[in-house]
DNA sequence: AACAGCAATGGTAACGTTATCAGCCAGAGT
DNA sequence: ACTCTGGCTGATAACGTTACCATTGCTGTT
C-alpha cells in the first residue's frame, strides 16, 4: 500500500503546460479558472498546450491549497443491490448534482465493521457530508461516531436512538397502523406478521404500527403468528408453514419488499394447489408486478427516491448553514416521509 | 464556487496533533501511519492528542505527498433506479471493496453531456480508473474521451465502435438468438419485438440475434412487428396494439426488463378480458416474480452482479498491470458475459 | 577508550496548486 | 516630459502531508 508507483506514466502538471506554452505556472493556473488577465492570445496557447497534454487540474492539490471543501458527499447503505436503495441513491444523486457534489458510495452489508471502514475512508478523503442508512440495529453506532469528524451527518430510513441528528423516516409506524386497519377493515382479525422485530429499527417500528392497528380494533396478537424473517426465502417457508397451522391466519403482513415477494411466492403456490380462497397480504414496499398476482394486496407505498432526495437536501441546508452560522446551529431536523396505502384489485367504488 | 468558507471549525492537522502531544509533525506522521521507531510512550501520547482533536489524516494531501494513487474509481451508469444498474455497482463495489478501493458514483441519465461531466469530474478528483456505461448510442464518446487522461477505462453493458478498450459485453447476441430459437421450437412463427433498434446499441445485438435466430428457422420478419419502444408504459401500449391487429402475433419478444415489466402488465390485462390462449413472450433479462403470472415466459437471464465484477477486475487488472509494464501495455480486452435461457413453467421432461 | 550500529526524533523540502504581492509596460492625463 | 492608472505576468510562499537526511544518545564490540 505504500511507496510511489514505479512505471506509472507521469500525469501532466501545470509545469508541464507551463513549459510547453511558454508562460509561468501561475499564468496557466490563471487562464485553467477562468482567465481573467490573461492576454487572448496567451490564453489559446495555453489551452492548446493543456489539450496536448491531457491537462486535467488537480482538484485534490487544489482543495488543499485553498482549504476549500472537496465537493465530495459521502453515502452508506446497507443493500447496494436491493432496488430500493438504487432508487435512494438515485435520490441523493440528483439533488447532489443540483449542488455541483459528487457522491462517494460504499456498501455496509449491514456490517457494523464494515460501515465504520466506510466512514473512515470517506472522512479521510475530506468528504463535506455524510449520508447513512446506519447497519444493522445501529448499537455503538453513536460510539463510533465518537471519533468522526465534526461534518454534517444525516441519518436516512433508521434513526439511533440517543443520537441527535438530522434524520429522515418514513412514517413507518403511522403507514404500518394504516396498512394494517384497510386489513381489518375487510375482516380479517387473523393477521401474521412476517418480519424480524428483534433486528433492525425499522421493522420494530412497522410492527409497533401493526399491533396498535390491531389494538385499537379490540383484536389481540396471537404471538404464534410472529414470523422473525429477514429474507425472501425464510418469508417464503414460513407463510408456508403458517397457512398449514390447524389455525391459520387469513392475512399476512410483510415487512418489506424482500419479504413480500418471498410471501407472494408462497401464496401463489398454495392457491394453485390448494385452490381456496386465497390468503390477503398487506406489503410495506411497493413490488412491481405484485398487482397482477391475483392475490388480494394491500401496499403501503413510500418513494425512496424521494426519500433520498430529502436526505440530500437536509445535507445541504446543514451546509449552507454551517457557512453562515448567525443564529448558531440549528436543532437536527427529523423529517417524516408519507406513506400510501393502495388496494389491489381496487376496491369498489361508492 | 471559489473563495474560502469563512466560519467553517477549523478541521485538526498533524501540526496541531503534534503541539498537543509535544511532539514535531513528522513523529505525528509516523505514529499515524504505523509507529515505526517511534518510542511507546510518545506514541501513546500521540494517539491521545488525536483521538482529543478527532484528527484524521487527510488522504488528499497524503497522496498529493506520495504521488500515490487515491484509491479511488470512478462509475458512470445511465441509470441509478433500474434495479440492474443497482446489482451492477454492488457487483463493482464488492471488487473495489477487495482492492480497498472507494467508488465515485455518477448518473449520466442517458445524456451525453452529464456524462461527460462526470467524467470530468472523476478525473478532475484523480480517479485511478473509470467504469463506464456510455450513454445513449455512444456516438461522439470516442471524442469526448480523446480529452480524457490516460487513466484505465473500462466500457460496461455497450461497447464503442472503433474505441479500443477493455469492454465487458453481455452475450447479447447468443442469448437473443438461444431465445428467440427457444420460442420458435414451440411453435410460435408471428414473433413481435419490443425495442428500440436505433437507440443504444445493446437493443441493436438483441435484435441482430432476434433476426438470426428466425433467419435460420427460414422465417421471414414481418417489419410491422417491429415496435420501437423505450419504456414500461409505451411496451404495454405496443403490445396492446399489436394483440388488436387482424394477424396478431403468438409471441413478443422484449429487449429489457423495462419493456416486460410494460409487456407483462399488458398480457395480463388482455388474458383476463378475453379469456383466450395467452400469449407467450420472451424476456431479456429477469424480472422478479414475473414467473408467477401463468404467462407463458421465456427469460434470457444473466447478471448483472457478475457483470459489474468483471468490470471491476478487468479494471483491476489493468491498474496491476501498469505498475508493471514488463510486457508493454496488453491489447484490451473483450469480456461477454453468458445468457441461460429458463423457460416458465418448466418444460416437461424427457 | 574509541567507535560502529541503531533507535528515536526533528529539520527541510517537495507533491500540485493558487493567493498575494511586486514588477513591467502601454497609454492616458497633466 | 512627468506621473498615474490598469492590464498582464511572474516569484514566492503556503495548504497538509511525508521522504530524506541529519542529529542525538545509547548499546555493544574491540
Amino acid at each position: 500500500m505504500t511507496g510511489s508507483v514505479p512505471n506509472a506514466p507521469r500525469i501532466p502538471t501545470v509545469r508541464d503546460v507551463a513549459a510547453l506554452a511558454g508562460v509561468s505556472p501561475m499564468t496557466v493556473s490563471r487562464t485553467m479558472s477562468g482567465g481573467q488577465n490573461v492576454s487572448a492570445e496567451v490564453r489559446t496557447r495555453v489551452h492548446a498546450a493543456a489539450d496536448q497534454l491531457g491537462y486535467r487540474p488537480n482538484q485534490n492539490a487544489r482543495n488543499t491549497r485553498l482549504r476549500q471543501p472537496t465537493g465530495l458527499i459521502g453515502v452508506a447503505v446497507t443493500n447496494l443491490g436491493n432496488p430500493y436503495y438504487g432508487q435512494f441513491a438515485l435520490g441523493i444523486e440528483d439533488e447532489a448534482a443540483r449542488h455541483n457534489r459528487h457522491i462517494l458510495i460504499g456498501n455496509s452489508r449491514e456490517d457494523p465493521l464494515r460501515e465504520a471502514e466506510l466512514l473512515d475512508g470517506f472522512t479521510g478523503r475530506q468528504v463535506e457530508g455524510l449520508i447513512v442508512v446506519p447497519a444493522g440495529n445501529g448499537l455503538g453506532f453513536a460510539d463510533r461516531l465518537g471519533s468522526l469528524p465534526r461534518v454534517p451527518l444525516v441519518l436516512a430510513t433508521r434513526s439511533i436512538e440517543g443520537l441527535e441528528k438530522d434524520t429522515v423516516l418514513v412514517d413507518d409506524v403511522g403507514g404500518a397502523h394504516a396498512g394494517t386497519a384497510s386489513l381489518i377493515g375487510e375482516g380479517h382479525r387473523r393477521i401474521a406478521f412476517l418480519g424480524d422485530v428483534d433486528g433492525i429499527p425499522t421493522a420494530r417500528r412497522r410492527f409497533q404500527g401493526f399491533t396498535e392497528a390491531l389494538a385499537a380494533a379490540g383484536i389481540p396478537f396471537d404471538r404464534a403468528l410472529l414470523a422473525p424473517v429477514r429474507d425472501t426465502a425464510a418469508a417464503s417457508v414460513a407463510v408456508q408453514q403458517l397457512l398449514g397451522q390447524p389455525d391459520p391466519p387469513t392475512a399476512f403482513f410483510s415487512v418489506n419488499n424482500r419479504t413480500t415477494v418471498g410471501a407472494l411466492r408462497a401464496l401463489s403456490g398454495h392457491r394453485s394447489t390448494t385452490g381456496g380462497r386465497a390468503s390477503a397480504l398487506a406489503s410495506f414496499d411497493d413490488v412491481e408486478l405484485a398487482d397482477l398476482l391475483g392475490i388480494p394486496l394491500t401496499v403501503m407505498s413510500h418513494d425512496p427516491r424521494a426519500l433520498g432526495a430529502q436526505a440530500a437536501s437536509l445535507l445541504f441546508d446543514r451546509l449552507a448553514e454551517d457557512r453562515l452560522p448567525e443564529h448558531g446551529p440549528a436543532r437536527p431536523r427529523l423529517v417524516q416521509m408519507p406513506v400510501t396505502v393502495r388496494r389491489y384489485p381496487s376496491p369498489p367504488k361508492g
